[in-house]
Parts: structure tokens; sequence; C-alpha cells
DNA sequence: AGCGATGGAGAACGAGCGTTCTCCATTCGG
DNA sequence: CCGAATGGAGAACGCTCGTTCTCCATCGCT
């Protein structure tokens, strides 16, 4: 096979590894099946990630990027500020309808490795950092009361563990009409009943 | 060392996985680690448990007996039955207080174990089909709409995740602010606005 | 007392895997 | 053209770990 730029090689090593590491697991995923399906030799890979720890950190951030990007995208869909709410949990429903779909990549990341790996756990945190920081960033322009977030994010965070065990899209509709029901109250007169605990 | 009765060998083999089990996740422990905390013999784990996998499926069973009975026995302190929903959340804020605490041994084993081992996937499936049906019992009980269930699990299911990643036991506090303004919603008159989608 | 079974201590085996090394073909600058 | 560097193919190394085997002490039973 002749040479490759290393952009592209780059390119492809992360996506068999998120081929891979997404649908079977990272640690039954070896460095030597990596090398056939990505086609890349063993020493390009160890040029491109000197350990395959940081070949997992890769994986994870490029696929950070992808998903916010693509769930930004879907709900970026919706005019109506109040309705992005909801039209999160309606991507999150197409997600888990899916072929292939394996339940959260960053949870399955963190069961596995976020005992052995801090570099793991670290990039686990951030994604769902991000995701929580991007719920609020939503609660907020729907002029909604912020505390409205935490729930929001434990209700996505619970349908994703939730489809990923069971593997049905179900979860996602039941955590859509139980934020509709949260936003309504919040946004009725509800706040007083909420208060948050000090 | 004496010989033992078979009981209390298997006792100490249990004890001895779940600690290290739990706090260091199952693929990070080795039989022979195990050995030294159980103070049995190589030989006789092997004949209590012929293979790791049935030593991971009878620490999560008896896990699973435990981890509902001490569930349930907070609950049932509650007389009223509508406060028995919250009183679910105060014993998870509890739990993820304790030291120790490293999220859900479940979802843990699943993210280790769930693509590699079927009988493991299928206790943790069992695990989880057995804490919705307890809520799904205190839902009844309280007089609740059956749809309350799926949000109720999904917020209880988000906040374990989450304070197995990060770590805190706020989230559970957020999961029962959350749980409360549901049943209030369902039970002043709401059921309508909530109807389950067909 | 003698014998067969049980079980303890730990060595040994075999497989898997992350990582490195060897060997060789190709390529590119002078 | 030539020599140094790059990179491909894959063998090899070293370690971990689940599982089994060896050897021997102990104990119950007749």
């Amino acid at each position: 096979m002749p040479p490759m730029d290393t952009a592209l090689a780059r390119e492809r090593a992360l996506d068999a590894a998120e081929e891979l590491f997404y649908a079977r697991g990272i640690q039954a995923v070896g460095m030597d099946e990596l090398r056939g399906a990505s086609g890349l030799s063993l020493k390009r890979l160890y040029q491109l990630f000197p350990t395959k720890e940081q070949l997992v950190v890769a994986y994870l951030v490029r696929r950070d990027e992808r998903w916010r990007g693509r769930l930004a995208a879907h709900v970026a869909r919706q005019r109506d500020p109040r309705e992005r709410i909801p039209a999160v949990f309606d991507w999150l429903q197409e997600w888990f309808g899916e072929t292939g779909f394996r339940g959260c990549a960053w949870l399955n990341a963190y069961g596995e490795l976020g005992a052995t790996s801090t570099l793991v756990a670290e990039q686990v945190r951030a994604h769902k950092e991000a995701f929580r920081g991007y719920l609020a960033s939503l609660v907020d322009a729907a002029g909604l009361p912020a505390v409205l977030t935490g729930p929001l994010f434990l209700l996505a965070e619970g349908a994703m563990v939730t489809a990923g065990v069971t593997g049905g899209a179900r979860p996602a509709a039941e955590a859509r009409e139980a934020a509709r029901a949260l936003v309504a109250a919040a946004g009725a007169d509800g706040i007083s009943r909420w208060s948050p605990t000090p």
C-alpha cells in the first residue's frame, strides 16, 4: 500500500477506532484489529497515537464534536426557543433508533476505563459538562428558570443509559413527555413550587 | 489455614468480590487478588465458582438483593404513600454520599462486560427491571397514573449515572425536586397534559 | 494405623494484547 | 545513480490473567 498523507491517515485511524470501539467496546478491540480495519501499519498507528489510551481519547474528542454538532443542528431547526427543548429528546429518539446504536459512547468508555485511565475519565466529564452547558443555554434562551437544566440533563442521561441497556427508543419518548411537563410546570408559575435545595 | 464451611466460604468469596469489583472495576481485579482478599485458595474459589463470569454474576445477584432491600426498608419508613416516592431519591442521596461510592454497580458492570458477557448483561437488565417494577408499585400505591413510572425511573437512572461520573450527591436532590414537580403535575389534574405518545 | 479424599500453597500453562523490533522495498535529495 | 530516510508487513517480546496442575499436609473413617 502506498504511503498516505498524515491527516488522512489520522482520519482513517479514527474512523476504524470509532466503528470498532463503539460497536464492541474498547477493551475488546486490540491494536492489531485496528490495524486491519484502518489499513494502516502498526508502525504508522503508533506514530500517530503513541499509546492506545491516546487513540481512545482522540476518538472520544472527535465523536464529541460530531455528536454535539449533529444535536445542535437538529435543534436549531426549531424556531421557537420553547420547542428547542423537546427537540433535544426528539433527536435522542432518532439516535436511539439508528442501527448499531449501543448506548452513550462516553458512558460506555467510562464504565470500561474510568477507573483505570484518568485521561478517559476527564474526557467523559468534559463531554457531559459540555452537553449540560448546551442544555443550560437552551433553557436560558427559552426564558425558563435555570433550575430546569439539572432535571432535563438527568432525564436525558437516564434515557441514554436506559436505551443503551435495554436497546429500545422508548426512553426518549418518556423523557420528552416528562421534559414537557417540567417545562410547563416551571413556565406557568411553578417556580416557587420547585425551590432548589440550598 | 483450616478448612471452612462451604456457605461461609461462599460468603467470603462474595465479600471480597463485592469490595474489589465495585471499588476498582471487574476487569481490573484478577482471580489471584480475589484469592488474597478472600483468604480462600484458588482451588476453593474455582470449585465454588467455576469461572470468573459466574462469580461476577453471583456478586451482582447478591448485591441486587441487598441494594433493593436497603432501598425498600428506607422507603417503607414513610407512612404516606405519596411521600414514598421522594423517599426513593432521599435514599439515593444518602447512597451517593457514602464513602467509596463509585456509581451504580450494574451500570458499571454493563459498561465493562455488557458487550462481552450475555450473562452479565442479563443480570443488569433484570436488576433494572426489578427496580423499575418497584417504582411502578410505589406509583400505583400512591394512586398516581402509571405513566409516571417511566419518567421517575429515568430521573433515578440519570442521577445514578451522573453521580457516578461526577462524584457528587447533588444529582439526587435535583432528581427529587423534579420528581416532586412531576408528581404534583400529574396528581393535580395534569394527566391530560401528559398523554403518552401513541 | 492406614487409606482415600479434601483442600491449601503456589507453580505452570496458554492465550491475548500493547508495544517494539527486524527486515526489506520504495522514494527522494544531491 | 546512491545512500539515507520513510514506511509497510509481520514477527517477537513481555506482561497480565484466567484456569489448571503438582505436591503435600491433614482429616475422617474402618
